[in-house]
RNA sequence: GGCGCAGUAGCCAAGUGGUAAGGCGUGGGUCUGCAACACCCUGAUUCACCGGUUCAAAUCCGGUCUGCGCCUCCA
């Protein structure tokens, strides 16, 4: 299995710190209002990853934060006139009921910033007694980022190009920091702030030392994956590995992934663009797995442009692996013969060899774009070959391989069975007795007055299947 | 200014040295009482442009153009 590596700007093999085991960190939302589409994209993506591992038999520990200390969730709390807890405890519930929708499954640990204020000021002593951190008068705590020597590897930008790089890097307020590269660890409260004691002053972290040590906390000092957007590689990920590193003296992460950004009309997602979706929004209109196989489409480093045309498309697609699972199930239920025949067995074999190409996709890099042409080619492949005299374990085969295959993508493509009550079951066979009569009109009237209860129709050779619309 | 990514059919999107996957859409056909589903056919002599390397390039090298991201909170 190879992984793209940001750190060596390479895909490289993938081996586990520890065999069978993999520790992953991905940096969760910030908590002050729904997530965004954007947002959805690395859950989505390293959901997927998750998944794929865990598919080949790793045992996977995966972390993803909620940061619930925020300036945007206290300005939030001082708009509401409510603790900055409540807001925070909000979204995360409701961020969790988009996860669940988008068939992101639950971290093993999703650690809140708030709760791990101990570790964080453990680690802050740490660099301050090694000589990597500093208290101002004020008593801010910031990081010594020329004592780092490593600074800028993951970035692979160089502090001089920073320092004389178009902007400025010193914000009004900071003039205290011993060079502008320097970045807070720990800040002093400010009047209705929620704050923690520290040996420094009464105050809040700095974003940077949150993951550092929710990471260290819950996966150890070294990890094998850590994964985000790639707009978090300067400088949050860039001041974790400083912080992490020289506070524990060992490479922090392993493997660095990070994912494209989501685009709208090709321009970055913003709310004074007027083109900023939240997940809610879309779910109000598709079921939200529309939008993680849209994701998947694309491989996740690429930038993804979003799009109405596009969802319509995603969820034409997927349509049509469903419709494919649904006619299998309804075969099933008609085939005669249990075992497979010869050439069956034959056939068997040729589908096997699709589920090698999902493989290998996903084996290098996590190709969804490819592997998901693998479910496609083999959709096509059930469509041909199966039918009405095909044996029950030829049609569970196919059926189980593209089961097996999509829901390491996260997708559910079987939908439930569901009975029907008798008074549609007795307007189905109604409209047979007319159609056999050839009475056209009252069979159309009567599938009409079912697709008006939400229940589609379609006659096929082995009988008459149905749907919900 | 510095660093980085991308440009493949109407649209989306794989492929990164051996002669262009897959999906959506379009048009035609088969099936069907009709519809739906499905299947078959329909698609780039060509991969932004210009040079170069090679027996061979969408894939490697150089340049140009275009779009985007990061360098400030951001998934």
């Amino acid at each position: 299995m190879k992984v793209y590596n940001t750190l060596s700007g390479k895909k490289e093999e993938f081996i586990p710190i520890e065999e069978g085991k993999v520790r992953m960190y991905v940096c969760g939302p910030t908590v002050y209002n729904l997530i965004h589409i954007g947002n959805a994209r690395p859950m989505i993506v390293f959901d997927t990853v998750r998944r794929y591992m865990e598919h080949k038999g790793y045992d996977v520990n995966y972390v993803s934060n909620f940061t619930d200390v925020d300036d945007k969730i206290i300005k939030k709390a001082n708009e509401e006139g409510a603790d900055p807890s409540v807001i925070s405890e909000r979204y995360i519930a409701e961020c969790k009921k988009d996860m669940e929708s988008l068939h992101v499954k639950p971290a093993t640990t999703h650690p809140k910033a708030t709760c791990e204020i101990d570790g964080m000021i453990e680690m802050i002593q740490t660099l301050i007694d090694k000589g990597h951190a500093y208290v101002a008068e004020d008593g801010t705590v910031y990081f010594k980022t020329r004592s780092f020597p490593g600074y800028g590897k993951l970035s692979h930008k160089n502090l001089d190009d920073l320092r004389s790089g178009g902007r400025s890097l010193l914000v009004s307020g900071e003039d205290q920091k011993q060079d502008p590269l320097d970045f807070v660890l720990w800040k002093p409260k400010k009047e209705g702030e929620p704050f923690w004691e520290s040996p420094w002053c009464e105050g809040r972290p700095g974003w940077h030392i949150e993951c550092s040590v929710m990471s260290k906390k819950y996966l150890g000092d070294e990890i094998d994956i850590h994964a985000g957007g790639e707009d978090l590689i300067f400088p949050h990920h860039e001041n974790e590995i400083a912080q992490s590193e020289a506070a524990n003296g060992k490479q922090f992460a392993k493997y660095w992934m990070h994912n494209g950004f989501l685009n709208i009309d090709n321009k970055k997602m913003s709310k004074s663009l007027g083109n900023f979706f939240t997940v809610r929004d879309i779910g109000e209109k598709y079921d939200l797995q529309i939008l993680r196989f849209f994701m998947l489409s694309a491989h996740y480093r690429s930038p993804l442009n979003f799009s109405a045309e596009l969802m319509e498309a995603a969820k034409n697609g997927l349509e049509r692996i469903m419709t494919c699972v649904s006619n299998l199930n309804f075969l099933l239920e008609k085939a005669k013969d249990a075992e497979m025949s010869d050439g069956e067995k034959e056939q068997a074999a040729l589908a096997a060899g699709l589920e090698k190409k999902f493989d290998e996709a996903m084996d290098d890099d996590f190709n969804t774009a490819d592997a998901i042409s693998a479910i496609f080619e083999l959709v096509k492949f059930a469509n041909t070959n199966v039918n009405e005299g095909s044996s029950v374990a030829f049609i569970r085969a196919l059926k189980d391989e593209i089961l097996e295959l999509t829901d390491i993508c996260g997708l559910s493509v079987e939908s439930g069975q569901e009975i029907l009550d008798s008074e549609i079951e007795s307007l189905i066979a109604q409209r047979q007795e007319a159609r056999k009569a050839k009475n056209f009109a009252r069979a159309d009237e009567i599938r009409d007055l079912l697709s008006g209860k939400g229940i589609i129709l379609e006659d096929t050779r082995e009988g008459v299947k149905w749907k919900r619309a």
